[in-house]
Formats: C-alpha cells, structure tokens, sequence
DNA sequence: CTGTTAGCGCTTTCAG
DNA sequence: CTGAAAGCGCTAACAG
C-alpha cells in the first residue's frame, strides 16, 4: 500500500504538500496539483484513514448503538441514517446494545474508543443520568426513540402518549367495550407511555381499565401468543385487543386464528409501529405509524449540522404518530 | 482522557511495561502489574483503539458490507455476525452496498481503509474478477450468499438450485401442472439458479416451462403485487405461483386476496427464503429455508479461525436449503 | 504557495 | 522482567 510519503517521493514534493491536495484544504499551485494527482493515480494511493484519525482527531464516522439488529424495526433507521451521511461523505459504524445495560455501555466505548465524531444512539437499559454523563463529554451525542430532560435538544422522539391515546381511541369509536391490553416490557418508557394513552383514552370514554386484561410481553411475536393464549384460557370476553407493538400483534393473531377466531370478525387488533410486513398479508394490520427511518434521517441531519457543519432542514425532536387504518379492526356488530 | 502516559508516570514504570500488561502478551511482575492496574484505574484509562491500530496494523474489527440494511433479510445475518465476533471481543463495522457496483466497490475501500482485520461481504454487484483480485490482497475476504470458482474456500452460500427444485417439486406433487413463476432480478446469480432448478423440476414432471408466465421483480413486496396484477391481466390459467422470495410472495398474496382470489383454495403460492414474518400471518407462507443467519455465524467464524487464529467447529461454505410445508399452497382439486 | 518539524497514542524491537 | 527509542501514516502549526 502506497503511503502519502511516496507519493511526495515520485512527485517530487513535501509530505505536506500531498496532504493539502488529498485534503483540498489549502491553497497549492495548479502544476502541483498535478504533479501530486498524477503520482496519486500511478500509485493507487489510498489515504489510510486510520492514520489520518489519530493525526487530525477526526474520522468522518459516526458511531450508531441499535437495540438490535434483526427485526423489522431498526433496519429502515439504519438505512436512513447511512444514506444520509453517505451522502455527505461520512461513514456508519454500527454496534448492537442488545437492550443490556452492560452491553449497550460496552458499545458506547467502543465506539468513542473508535474515535466517532459523532454517537447516534437508540439505548434503552442505560439509566438517564449515564446519559445526562455522555453528553457532558468531547463526542456529540444524539438520542433517538428516548426523551431525557435535561438534554432535551439531543432528543428524537415519537409521542408514544399519543400513539397509545390514538390506537385505543379507535377502538373505541368502533364501538367495543371490552378490550385487553398487550404490552411491552414494562421498564421501558415508550411502553409506559403507551399504556398511559391507552388509559386516557379509556378514561375519556368513561371505561374503566382493567388490569386482568393485561398482558406483559416482549415485543417479539413469541410472547404475542403467549398473550392472546392467556387471555383465552381466563375465559374473560373481549372484542378487541389493543398491542404495543405490530410484532406481538402478528403473534396474537396467528394464536387467535388458530383457536378458531376469526379475525376482525370475532376479535378487533390493533398494532403499534407499522412495520412494513404486516400490511402485506390478510388481514392487514391496523396500526400506528411509528416513522422510526424519519427519525433516523433527522438524526443523522443534526449530526451533520452540528458536527459537520452542514447547514440544511431544520431539526425536529418531536414526532407525531399516525392512526392507520386498515383490516384488522371493524366495528362490533 | 487519559493516555498511556499518563498511566506510566502514574504507575512510575515505562510506556512499554503499561502497553505490556494492558495487553497482557508479556511477562509482567505482578507487582508491576498491579501498581499498573489501579493506576489505569485511577485515571479510568482506556485505550485510545486509533492508535492502536496505527501502531500494530490490526484493529480487532472485521468489516461487512451488506447490500442493504433494511428489509427482513440481512438484519438475522448481521445478527449472528455481530454475535460471533463480540463473543471474541471483535467489533464490526457496516456498510450498505445497495446492490450498487460504484457503492460496493467504495464500501469496500472504506472498511479496508479503515484497517479491519478482514471482510465479510455480501455483494451482488462486482464481478467475479474483482472479487478474485481482493482476495489476493492483505486483507483477508469471506464471500457470503455467492459463489465464485477460484476462491471457493472464501465462499458462504446456498445451493439456490436446489431450493427452486424442491419449491417447484412441492408444487408439482400437489398435482398443480399450469404454474407462474416469479422471478427476483435476472442479473443475479442465485435467481438464476433459482429458476434453473425450477426448470429442473419441470423438466423431471415431463412439463414444459412457459416463459409468458414469468414476471422478473425486483425482490421487494411491490414487484410482487405487479407481477400477479400482470398475471392476472394476462388472463392464462395458472393453480400456482412459484416465487423468488418471501417478500414478493407476500405482495402476491396481498394482489391475488384483493383481486377475489382465495389463497390457497384458488391459487397456491411457494415463497423463498423463510423471512421471519409471513410465517405468523394468515395464510402462513409455504417456503424454502435459507438459513442466511447460519451463513452469517459460519462467515464470522471463518474469520476468527483464519485471522484470529481461534480454533473452533470446522467451517463448511455449501448450505442446503429445506422446504418448508405451511399454508400457502395445497392440493389441488 | 511550499517545506520542515512536531506530534497523535500506542506497539514493538532491542538492550540491559 | 523492564526501559529506551523508533516508528505506524498522516495533520497542522510555523517558517520561509
């Protein structure tokens, strides 16, 4: 591998010289410029980036901590925040967190140790205050899917409140009455916030919330039919179930339709995210959109403003859910 | 943050006694050793990985590129990937190719100048003599989901052609003999094989393949509405769709239900590749494994073997795909 | 506009 | 077992 010293040898300039032309950052006489492009193309010199990150203490990378890699959710945010800062030259270092809180510490170092301008990070065991900590250090630091006071401009967040409010609320204007409730784990805000909606909207029908028709799952289709089958064998009526996420909505359907439910006609689903699966196959899921790539893109675009100094689009922390209205929820007879 | 130096003086023992024990690859006395400890303890040092990699030409990160990060396919594969390596303590580092031979080729660069120890790639675009040449280079490369002669040592990948036979056969043995059959993009080598299997278990059946009832998608849900709305418009009479993956599959499905059609008491549909969620959806899809999460753990333990000398199960690149019998297709009448 | 010269933080001979 | 010292390939003052 040709290194920039070479380069210097054969076009018969400084070291300094090159690194001016490969980094267009200062003025150098167009003959030069030539001289070193030409021992650059003969050489098929590369700049090593590695070299160039210890030297300048930059490395046009930015690290992303995801949850997970697999699943249907974190793939279009990855998608979106790459393509976006490929677009402007920068490149994506990707860790997983695995929703450890030792694991997603682990990561967060790795990627500082990595020398990243800049951390994207969807995190969800680490307490606030760890994170409150990073923000106060040398590397810029973007949260997204989680709202910390204190560093609220870091924050990219959907109004999962409002999400829950807006799923249930539609049931309820189809007219059911009873209705069970599928959660996420518990210990994460977004699914405490959705239950908060739900209740609300409850609330202001005048329901009560019933806590036997609640189920904790995991966010994975597994324990989407785990909870459909426990609800089963408690024998209690409901029309609809309301899930915390399309996941477990798929999960509860297929167990319902293999009880023999039919599915909106004995049983009402609602899922949470819209993931793009679900609305391919009958019946197509009723959901909220949860706009997780957008939230990315507007990650990587406060990256590239405030680090890079892009200027462009405005940043906006807060994101809206939609109501999406498809199959899988109908009016009770 | 604090530098091996800093530890040093701490410590009052050399750079090099510092660098000895963090790497714990010299004998160190252990009294030595533990004043160096609770200094790196003191200042909460961690190694700065840049620099390290500078200074040792090797980074304890592997690259993978992948062709596109979102969709249900590649996220299992960087999955298991991420699984293997950060079990050795290696890191990865991602990049999309979008299918794209420019993007490729730069991602490429990319993880090479970033000093990985070796290259996972999964790349569609490039030809075979690009590949070949790489890996000639220092940089170790695995291939996955191709097969190239030459490095066939290098290569993880699926006998596609035998997964388009046994869809086909399945198909056949339901007594089907007038069949359509959805293609994912003829430049790629695994569609091609796909479809030479398909004729394969035509040709076995003494049935002739009918190139009018062959729709060329592009992988993705959408090509799959448009190939059954081509079908269907066509106005020939077919009992069974063959398709090149799931997700086409899925969009056929959403067309066909929307056009009258029952699946699978009208039209039986095979899919390809046992994408996670068609499975928990009605009617769950009848397909062909590709176990591209085993690839993936296979590929990451190539490179621990090979780069990082671990030794471990013996590592086999041919993958054998399964069918797997679901709803989506039955016998016909 | 161009060259010289210190480093960036760490690894790795080579002596001792 | 430990220390001194020479880089890894590049950037960034500082002179000229």
């Amino acid at each position: 591998m040709a290194t920039i010293y070479d380069v210097s040898v054969m076009a018969g300039v400084s070291l300094a010289t090159v690194s001016r032309v490969v980094n267009n950052n200062a003025r150098v006489s167009d003959k030069t410029r030539r001289k070193v492009l030409a021992a650059m193309e003969a050489l098929d010199y590369r700049p090593n980036a590695i070299a160039r990150s210890l030297a300048s203490n930059r490395s046009d990378s930015v690290g992303v901590l995801v949850s997970q890699l697999e699943g249907p959710f974190y793939g279009p945010m990855m998608a979106e925040i790459e393509n976006v800062l490929r677009g402007a030259g920068k490149h994506v270092i990707i860790a997983a967190g695995h929703g450890d809180e030792e694991q997603e510490k682990e990561g967060v170092q790795f990627l500082l140790n990595r020398g990243c301008d800049a951390l994207i990070l969807d995190v969800e065991a680490v307490p606030d205050a760890y994170l409150v900590e990073l923000c106060q250090g040398q590397t810029p630091i973007v949260l997204i899917n989680r709202y910390v006071t204190g560093i609220d401009d870091r924050c990219i967040y959907l109004d999962n409140e409002r999400g829950g409010y807006l799923s249930t609320r539609h049931i309820l204007s189809l007219g059911h009455q009873k209705t069970a409730y599928l959660s996420g784990p518990l210990y994460k805000l977004d699914v405490q916030q959705r239950i908060k909606g739900h209740q609300r909207a409850l609330e202001e029908a005048g329901l009560p919330f019933d806590p036997e028709l609640f189920f904790e799952g995991d966010f994975h289709e597994g324990s989407g039919r785990a909870g459909m089958e426990y609800f089963l064998r408690l024998g209690r009526a409901f029309s609809a179930l309301i899930c915390a996420n399309d996941s477990m909505a798929s999960g509860a359907i297929a167990a319902a339709l293999e009880a023999g439910l039919r599915v909106p006609e004995d049983l009402s689903v609602m899922g949470y995210d819209n993931v793009p699966f679900p609305a391919y196959i009958s019946p197509k899921l009723s959901t909220i959109s949860n706009p997780i790539d957008k939230m990315g893109k507007m990650a990587a675009l406060w990256v590239l403003q405030h680090v890079y100094e892009k200027t462009g689009t405005s940043v906006t922390g807060k994101f809206m859910p939609e109501l999406i209205v498809r199959d899988s929820a109908q009016a009770r007879d």
